[in-house]
RNA sequence: CGGGGAGUAGCGCAGCCUGGUAGCGCAUCUGUUUUGGGAACAGAGGGUCGCAGGUUCGAAUCCUGUCUCCCCGACCA
């Protein structure tokens, strides 16, 4: 992409309503822009990256064997009215009406719409188990919007859905989903650490969240040191026992506050005691038929007997990550995107538009790097260098090249590493294969 | 929802107390000189002062109502 053709409406000053770092640089960075409370547009560079983090969740759902559909963010009340969520969620939920002046709802989420799904096509354990999900946007009507993306009203979320007979079955899919998230979030470029959650009247210890470290995090996490040191599990067999990779994260304390237990965070050895600020970026829950009974999805089990069904859902903020990711990942000059997200791959600055050699040189590595499919921003405007260096810092590419006269007389080009500051100077030639080897690893 | 604060040019703000017909910096446009880390000079454009009433000869300024946004807290992906 040429930035002359693109939207980057970049801000030199900071909005004032942006207190933490993730809010000001998007708004600074041209990401999205605020509506209205809580509510963002999504201009052209938020929305690659918001893109592309729902790809690598997309990408990894599909690979535990969840299968992608799509429901829509209108419900009818009705459904809500079976399972007494409609007047049990209270003001969070938006209540429309349509021209009859029926009730109908902006989705806060989707288990009632799902289960109704599932039942009405569903008959034998035959067809199970299965996982549904879909990235659909949802509404909550937050008392206090706040953050930016981080705690929006309207936000983007991966919801997925599992369903066995069992709960021993029901067991397996929340496995699934466990691995499946550790090895999202790792794509991501993040620590994500699975802390234990309140399972409510649910019980049982089938509920985890899974938050990123960050300064600005919502709430204080207590968790073992090694867990921050673990590798994603990578590929695994899904229809394999997945039981290990749970286990030996699960058998580690993490917990947030709500759940905090002081007695048995002061027992681990003081070195591998941590604590810091998380941010959550997941949530994964087995319930049961707590929807399945009072909405009478039942299958026929093996032993002739209908089974309200074993159902479990799983949540990801995949807006909320944009936000989560800067977070974890900026300094004072801008935001550093990990390379799996990151808008585009490498920025191309030309120090001297119009000038015959930097142009010529600019040109070779923009159309050899989009070919590579690393996706360039050609900074081809004539601004200032340092106009140049500062945007390109704040929209935080994984890589800049330089190219300006002095360098292109003496054959060189200079690429900087946004997250280390490392700078080299190579020919056009050496950087062009440098960065086809960086985007391969 | 409790407590606090703010709406004046695209962004950041002053002016309001003490009414007299709107200003500063950045950004934008034109020209000249510049060009390796947010350039300089000269000129120009841009505002129903959130909205609605009221007081007054006269309201950004005073009064009443209303809408919106932000911050702290309680609550949430």
């Amino acid at each position: 992409m040429r930035l002359s053709q693109y939207f980057l409406p970049v801000l030199k000053e900071t909005p004032a309503e942006a207190t933490i770092a993730s809010h000001r640089y998007m708004l600074r960075a041209g990401m999205v822009r605020q509506q209205s409370a809580g509510i963002y547009a999504w201009l052209p560079l938020g929305f690659r990256v918001l893109r592309k983090i729902e790809q690598i969740v997309r990408e990894e759902q599909d690979k535990a064997g969840a299968v992608e559909m799509l429901m829509p963010t209108i419900q009818s009340a009705e459904l809500w009215r079976e399972t007494g969520r409609y007047d049990a969620y209270g003001p969070e939920m938006l209540r429309i009406k349509d021209r009859s002046d029926r009730d109908m709802l902006y989705g806060p989420t989707n288990e009632d719409m799902i289960t109704d799904i599932f039942r009405s096509y569903v008959r034998s354990y035959k067809m199970l188990p299965k996982m549904l999900y879909h990235i659909q946007w949802k509404f909550r009507d937050e008392r206090r919007p706040r953050f930016g993306v981080m705690r929006g009203r309207e936000f983007l979320m991966k919801d997925t859905y599992s369903f066995d007979v069992t709960k021993e079955d029901a067991v397996k899919s929340y496995y699934k989903m466990f691995v499946a998230y550790l090895n999202t979030f790792d794509r991501l470029g993040l620590k994500a650490i699975p802390v234990k959650a309140d399972t409510g009247p649910i019980g049982g210890d089938l509920s985890h969240e899974f938050v990123i470290l960050a300064d600005t995090g919502e709430s204080e996490v207590f968790c073992h040191k090694d867990l921050l040191d673990m590798n994603a599990p990578g590929n695994v067999d899904f229809a394999g026992d997945l039981s290990a990779h749970v286990d030996s994260r699960t058998s580690l304390y993490a917990a947030a506050d709500e759940m905090h237990d002081a007695t048995a965070f002061a027992a681990l050895p003081e070195d591998k005691q941590m604590s810091a600020r998380g941010i959550e970026v997941g949530h994964i829950f087995y319930f049961g038929d707590k929807y399945s009974a009072p909405m009478n999805a039942n299958v026929m089990g093996p032993d002739g007997k209908e089974h309200a069904v074993q159902m479990g859902s799983y949540g990801i903020g995949v807006s909320r990550l944009v936000g989560g990711i800067i977070e974890a990942s900026h300094d004072e000059d801008g935001i550093i995107w990990p390379k799996s997200v990151a808008p585009f791959g490498v920025g191309i600055i030309n120090l001297k538009t119009d000038n015959e050699d930097t142009d010529k040189v600019c040109e070779t590595l923009y159309a050899a790097l989009a070919k590579a499919g690393i996706d360039p921003l050609y900074d081809d405007s004539n601004d200032r260098g340092g106009v140049k260096f500062s945007r390109m810092d704040l929209i935080g590419l994984p890589y800049a090249i330089t190219v300006g006269p002095r360098g292109v007389a003496e054959g060189v080009v200079e690429i900087k590493t946004r997250a280390t500051g490392e700078r080299q100077k190579l020919s056009p030639e050496a950087a062009i294969k440098f960065l086809t080897a960086e985007f391969a690893a």
